[in-house]
DNA sequence: TTGAAAGCGCTAACAA
DNA sequence: TTGTTAGCGCTTTCAA
């Protein structure tokens, strides 16, 4: 060990107490700011304090208080635009109260979500925000619920899940989405999803039966937008031009590059978040395909780059830091024991028109 | 209160061991995984928990292991992409060794990241990665290093602090990219800095005096970079090409907005981070200014963005993701109690060539 | 306003 | 392998 400073033990309130030469009991209503301490008490002891270097102890005062103000935030990559967004709101409004927070990746897998809300459950988190990922049990959840630890849903929304919610209407932003595009005359539209095929099948069928269940996923309850705006105008759908294939940039990559290889290729493209978004506006330039002349984009999200590339992207724009705000917001009404029925909070999306949307190609 | 469930008490060791019929010792054993319990004991203890809905309470073994498995994470802004990048790095590693991450953004202001320190030993995290905000005392630092808690630093270093570092070499990397704009010609070369004009001055003097401090901070050390390669091509560094102005992308948009105003622009932009090439590349288009015909780009950091926008970004691209998890090794293995001299880690980077740079225009 | 004492839920000696 | 017992550092009665 080549440290040169050995940690001196760190002082503790018995320490400074008899530094101060008060009792403990004294010292700690000094020092925790509760409780009465007359002005010259509790200016000794926290000079006590400040002299021996004392640092007071979460954990000892979270087991006794029953509160670590600590927010859990488990989402599925805190890289994604939509998430890296809504987190920064979540982690400044609790900070202004007071309250900090602890974070956890899924990757959308189950078992690290179960994982990830165990280990905060046991850190006795005070609340917790998940974005679930799709699919599968929830059981994890309901039990966190039923324990008493307040839990506000991110974006989605689960069934019989008696948990608040914040989030846009996922439902009507993609149907207003759809319907600008065929207000701009497109019939030919395509979505690039990310989803799986499954979820996507679910919605082509013509009874739509279990869209409850398709509409409980982000990418479900768009698609379901998009067909209802399609049914509404009466246009078909065609079914190869409903991609999925993964959340990651190259997907979306190579899912529009098979879309644009297509003998009657579509005239615009859906993209259902920025990744794919991104991934399609690429694959659209190295495929060489002029946009929007020949092929129209729109896109979920706003980001940083939407309005620098050429042409600037026109997407359905969520308000994501405010729905951090909100779900932290929430969340800390619900720690201090705010009672009131299930809340599902909706923010208003908004289409930020750019250059990416034209008409079809008259061909 | 509408919530049908009211919480049952939550079980605890003593309930679990009274439910199994064993000491709470053993029962403890069982549930936390240490020490020895026969099988058919374990089995039970284990049935008893599951039943009781038995959660551990990470805080009270925390108390007497000392240890909380806690990174704390102080970063100016997660949302920046060499951030969030790296925090990616920083999570996964940490959740490959049980650890999880507590996040703290402090958005460059020096008592955001004292409060942030503060809160974070006062939790009793094992240890910390801190992007240090530039300038300022380090008294906080240097106090919870010598509490005996450890400390890696991002990205930067901080001169007398005895404290591990993890990035690049960023004098080294600002110079090679400077020497990369010299050799395609550029003699008029602006930087795009974010950083303040007070400390890129101390880089404009000619004797260097203060070199050291400079060279401190990210900006700093790659301002430092630039003028090596400048003075060793015996080019002059025009002194308004040097811009400085906050790290938004808003912000390197209006300096380079005045930047082009001038009335011999410069020929070539480094831009010193993601945002400021951002900001540049679109008050370029904005401007109607042609890249790289008439004035060429060169960034830090590859983002997702740069090879999407048009002309692709050629870019100094830091293995942020690698970074982090250097980062958190390194503080992993410190918090095992490894001793060992002060490291200083530096990763390479590399030169991505794409086509935001060429030759100057010959008039 | 101050102090004495109990105890949050768990682990770690130590003994059996 | 199991049990008994003593705390970790703090807050919180209760009494003075």
């Amino acid at each position: 060990m080549s440290r040169s400073q050995e940690p001196r033990a760190i002082a503790t309130v018995p320490d400074v107490a008899r530094e101060a030469g008060v009792s403990t009991a004294t010292a700690a209503r000094a020092l925790g700011g509760y409780g009465s301490v007359r002005k010259s008490t509790r200016d000794r002891v926290l000079a006590a304090a400040e002299q021996l270097g004392y640092r007071a102890n979460s954990l000892a005062r979270s087991m006794i208080t029953g509160s670590t103000r600590t927010l859990g935030v488990v989402v599925s990559d805190i890289e994604n635009p939509f998430f890296r967004r809504s987190l920064r709101g979540i982690a400044d409004t609790a900070r202004g109260e007071g309250f900090e927070v602890l974070l956890a990746n899924t990757d959308e897998e189950l078992d690290k979500e179960e994982a990830a809300v165990r280990m905060m459950t046991e850190r006795r988190v005070d609340g917790l925000v998940v974005c679930p990922a799709d699919g599968g049990d929830r059981a994890h959840l309901a039990d966190v619920i039923a324990a008493g630890i307040p839990v506000v849903l991110l974006d989605r929304r689960v069934a019989g899940l008696k948990a608040d919610t914040v989030g846009i209407d996922n439902r009507k932003a993609a149907r207003l989405a759809t319907e600008y595009l065929l207000a701009n005359g497109h019939r030919d539209i395509a979505i690039v999803t990310g989803g799986t095929r499954g979820m996507l099948e679910r919605m082509l069928r013509p009874d739509m039966r279990g869209v409850e269940r398709l509409t409980a996923t982000t990418v479900g309850a768009r698609a379901a937008g998009f067909r209802d705006a399609m049914t509404a105008a009466g246009v078909d759908i065609r079914p190869d031009l409903i991609s999925s294939g993964g959340y990651r940039r190259q997907d979306a990559e190579r899912e529009t590059a098979g879309l644009l290889a297509l003998p009657r290729r579509p005239t615009a493209i859906l993209a259902f978040d920025a990744m794919q978004s991104l991934g399609a506006f690429h694959a659209l330039s190295r495929a060489g395909v002029r946009c929007p002349e020949e092929v129209s984009l729109l896109g979920f999200d706003d980001t940083e780059w939407a309005d620098v590339v050429s042409p600037g992207l026109t997407v359905m724009a969520q308000p994501a830091y405010e729905i951090g705000v909100a779900a932290s917001r929430l969340l800390l009404s619900r720690i201090e024991g705010s009672g009131g029925a299930v809340a599902h909070r909706r923010l208003p999306t908004t289409l930020i028109r750019r250059a990416s949307v034209g008409t079809p190609p008259s061909g």
